[in-house]
DNA sequence: GATATTAAGTCAGTAATATTGACTCATCGG
DNA sequence: CCGATGAGTCAATATTACTGACTTAATATC
């Protein structure tokens, strides 16, 4: 068995295939229950995750993490705002920008999201332990693309 | 610091949330181009590839797997079978049951469809390493449920 | 300073994926 | 025979997303 590791086994990567579709899966089911309570949904989730992330993120760099429209982010954002869950303010540098921030009640609902999904993480990482976790970190990040490997670096380097 | 395993910090959560994102968005993303060539989505994708890994599936084992509504999986499979590429045989114990399988043509673009994902996926396995990739097994099938768990254990016992 | 570009928002129409609810039909199991 | 099950169907609706066309305000450029 010449090639453990130059071409990886189709088995292999249908394993891969699996485990990403079930653990996302069940990774974001984790918080729906919340988030039908108040009528939202997992768009307005994502929204919630990354301003809170990114405080002071503009739309323009809202829309390319989302990799949505414009047109789709004004539904969940304009009942985020409305709601009293995000926050406007104009740019000081540029004034056309609108910087998303989140308001207390909407750090607090993600907050209360993130837990749900705490529940079932948190869980994941103590029994897999500290090396899995790290080689779990390593593989996801050589899937995604350049400029997603470039925002996590920019957020996650070591330390925090 | 203390808890180092016991209760894993928020940062390291967080971390998990933008991984889980991006590297899904991203595999998922691989086969959307092949797939709008012809006019298919990915509900097709993930219908192709669990009747492809499992010959002879119920249409409820199916549903369960996908968890999605009998009405929504019937749009997807009657145009995959409209299409040739979903083969339906009445069960041999239970006439009622209708077993899917893919036809030739079907496995050959679940096949195409694969390799646009491996393509995104080997590299990421072979830069990662073995022992990485046994960590992000190892955290991925503790995220799952337990009929997940169950079903991945099942398929891809150690050997294949 | 006029002009082009950019950031953001909006209106309209449509598509993909999913839901709930109410049925039918054939077959299986007791 | 008869209730339960596997599968399919019709209808209406929700969520999330899209394309296309425009407007407004502010910045950047020539």
């Amino acid at each position: 068995m010449p090639d453990s590791k130059a071409d990886p086994a189709d088995t292999d990567l249908r394993l891969a295939q699996d485990l990403l579709f079930f653990a996302y899966r069940d990774f974001t089911n984790a918080a729906d229950v919340a988030l039908d309570e108040l009528g939202l949904g997992r768009a307005h989730h994502r929204a919630l995750h990354f301003i809170g992330r990114n405080p002071g993120i503009t739309v323009t760099d809202l829309l390319g993490i989302l990799r949505i429209t414009k047109q789709s982010l004004a539904r969940v954002l304009s009942e985020l705002v409305d709601r009293g869950y995000v926050a406007q303010s104009p740019g000081r540098a540029d004034r056309r920008q609108r910087l998303l921030t989140l308001t207390e009640p909407g750090a607090a609902l993600e907050r209360r999201l993130f837990d749900r999904q705490r529940e079932r993480l948190g869980p994941a990482y103590s029994e897999a332990g500290a090396s899995a976790v790290d080689g779990f970190r390593r593989v996801l990040r050589a899937i995604m693309d350049d400029s997603a490997r470039t925002y996590i670096d920019a957020h996650h380097r070591r330390g925090s």
